[in-house]
DNA sequence: TGAATGTTTGCAAACGTATGCAGGGAGCCT
DNA sequence: AGGCTCCCTGCATACGTTTGCAAACATTCA
């Protein structure tokens, strides 16, 4: 059993220099390169690793990020932590997965659990009571990155995709379409993502003088969806057209019109989603949706927190990402749409 | 900023006790009524809680659970993850992520990860290389625990749902539905959960007189399943029934019967999975598949990880528990099965 | 009452690392 | 050669907790 706890101690006598230097050498101060020589191959004789929890007790700051996530139900959520933790692995940290219920007594107790394992930044992902959570930390000089939702309140940064300029693109892609009653299945009004593609998309309509016949808030759930559309369809002026607010409701939304209500999708009704999840593209759906350009959120995301952890001063920024829309055959394509 | 750093000595300050006693109320050891009381009022009034890494650094065991995680494109994963950190949370533990990457090199790396921040316990779910893996952290004394994942070596604990019963039952299922010519596309044969879906399956086969017409490996992979798929229903005897070794293959299975096949599902193929994710019970699939048991298996789990935890000495043991098979409208059900 | 037993308690030493401080060389310039 | 700066290095301390040890105390029994 080779495995022995091995410390900078062992490694200093081994390489006849103090201990000091050990730990000079491992956490990139400056040192001669003959003593970076000898600690390092004394270090790798006797297969010694820096203990992170020690280092994180004299420095307060652990090589661990704070992921607080609502739910994993929505596929992009689990591929966003898989992308997040393999980005921010190759970065020597690692993802501590914190639930955040939705009573605000289980807010309290999450802040303290971040505080309490000195994580040096968190990401937000899917979570509702963001305000309490996010002011707090950052409050107590903790980096917070929001991911796929952004706050008003400046003083935090975010990373989301284009909300906007992507709901009035769809709008503007539905209209072309020669879609005459619209609707919106809109994502949960509390989130700056559901508000964002909401106001896109009314504005996009208004642009060409048009107005949903209906909006209806989703709350990003299924059974939620799946309700709306029903009430949707039993409307005298029924939609011919339904802009749900991720991908997740909109498969709900398909469920209910092919599954319950016999309707063609998109012969009597189109339906366009936002994300791009795999599941998208799976046959079943075919769901012509925006993609949210998960590599590239991920990575922003990484880069912007670890650039405000290393750099305490920097200030934080909300990055807008664009993304394409992905055609597939849930919405008629017009003509000359590619 | 109520928010600044307060130690156990301040604690024993106000209180008027020592360090050791605070720290001796807050582990659980032996303390006398009144010095409880009086260590209790003075931290909740300065707002102290115990710093978990310097407890860990300490006991050199961490509040952390590691969970190594191959994937998580399998909706089944996303749901184990999220119900498991639920459930230590509880307990007063985290999940710390470890993405398992393929490669040998990597999985030296996640090793070394774990052993550096002191895991607790160890869950591996969904991870391809896991003999090393596990074998060298329960060689290094940290209790393991493998999720839907079994190994024929002793010494490691596992749960799983009761695969061999499970194929076993889905054999007697087919045959009683009329199918004359059923294959199974089976989970990577390098898995546990794979070889014994597809051995209670055919030897389920067996005890009525037949054989499956083909077993291929579909690597728990869409593409792959699609394309056994293909060739499948290419060949002269073409089945009429497919078991599928997961509900995520299943559901490439039904995309490329149907989408690209243009064959109807159960009229001209039935099809049947393995897991009964949340997606097998939406209109577009309604895949018939054989449920695990998700929120037992999740308990199973804890219970395990957590009594050897405390308790070095216990046994390891290999958890299977029973799930029953869902019926819904991707299989021919024969009468009288509810 | 005194000894014996058992429970609390404080002291001090760990755990493995980072870092301020001061001393010691080496190099450079005048 | 002397003074200067600059870079390394080792010493010692700190981070916040647990825990062995021995002293102090309370309790019981003879």
């Amino acid at each position: 059993m080779p495995e022995r706890k091995v410390t900078s101690l062992h490694v200093a006598r081994r390489a006849g220099v103090s201990q000091s230097a050990v730990s000079r050498v491992f956490s990139g101060a400056s040192a001669s390169p003959q003593t970076v020589i000898k600690v390092r191959k004394a270090a790798e004789h006797l297969g010694y690793r820096p203990n992170p929890l020690a280092r994180a007790m004299i420095t307060g700051k652990s090589k661990i990020i704070g992921l607080v996530v609502a739910y994993l139900d929505n596929q992009f959520y689990p591929l966003a932590l898989e992308r997040l933790s393999n980005a921010l692995q190759d970065q020597g940290y690692h993802v501590l997965v914190f639930m955040a219920p939705n009573d605000e007594h289980a807010v309290e107790k999450v802040v303290h659990d971040l505080m309490d394992y000195q994580v040096a930044g968190i990401i937000t992902a899917s979570v509702g009571m963001t305000n309490d959570l996010t002011q707090r930390c950052a409050g107590a000089g903790i980096p917070v990155v929001m991911f796929n939702r952004g706050q008003d309140g400046g003083g935090i940064s975010s990373v989301t995709s284009a909300n906007l300029a992507g709901g009035a693109w769809i709008a503007a892609f539905l209209i072309a379409g020669g879609h005459k009653r619209i609707a919106h299945i809109a994502g949960w009004a509390g989130s700056s993502t559901g508000r964002d593609r909401a106001r896109g998309f009314t504005e996009g309509l208004a642009a060409q003088g048009m107005a949903p016949v209906a909006v209806i808030d989703g709350h990003f759930d299924r059974e939620i969806a799946a309700q709306a559309t029903r009430d949707l369809m039993a409307r005298s002026d029924a939609p011919d057209a339904i802009f749900v607010g991720n991908d997740h409701m909109a498969f709900a939304v398909m469920d209910t019109l092919r599954g319950e209500l016999g309707l063609s999708v998109p012969n009597d009704v189109s339906v366009v989603g936002y994300d791009d999840v795999p599941l998208a593209a799976w046959a079943a759906y075919a769901l012509t949706t925006l993609r949210q350009p998960l590599n590239r959120m991920v990575e922003a995301t990484v880069d912007t927190l670890l650039g405000q952890i290393t750099d305490a001063a920097r200030p934080s920024q909300k990055i807008e990402i664009e993304g394409p829309l992905i055609l597939r055959g849930s919405a008629k394509i017009p003509k000359g749409w590619t």
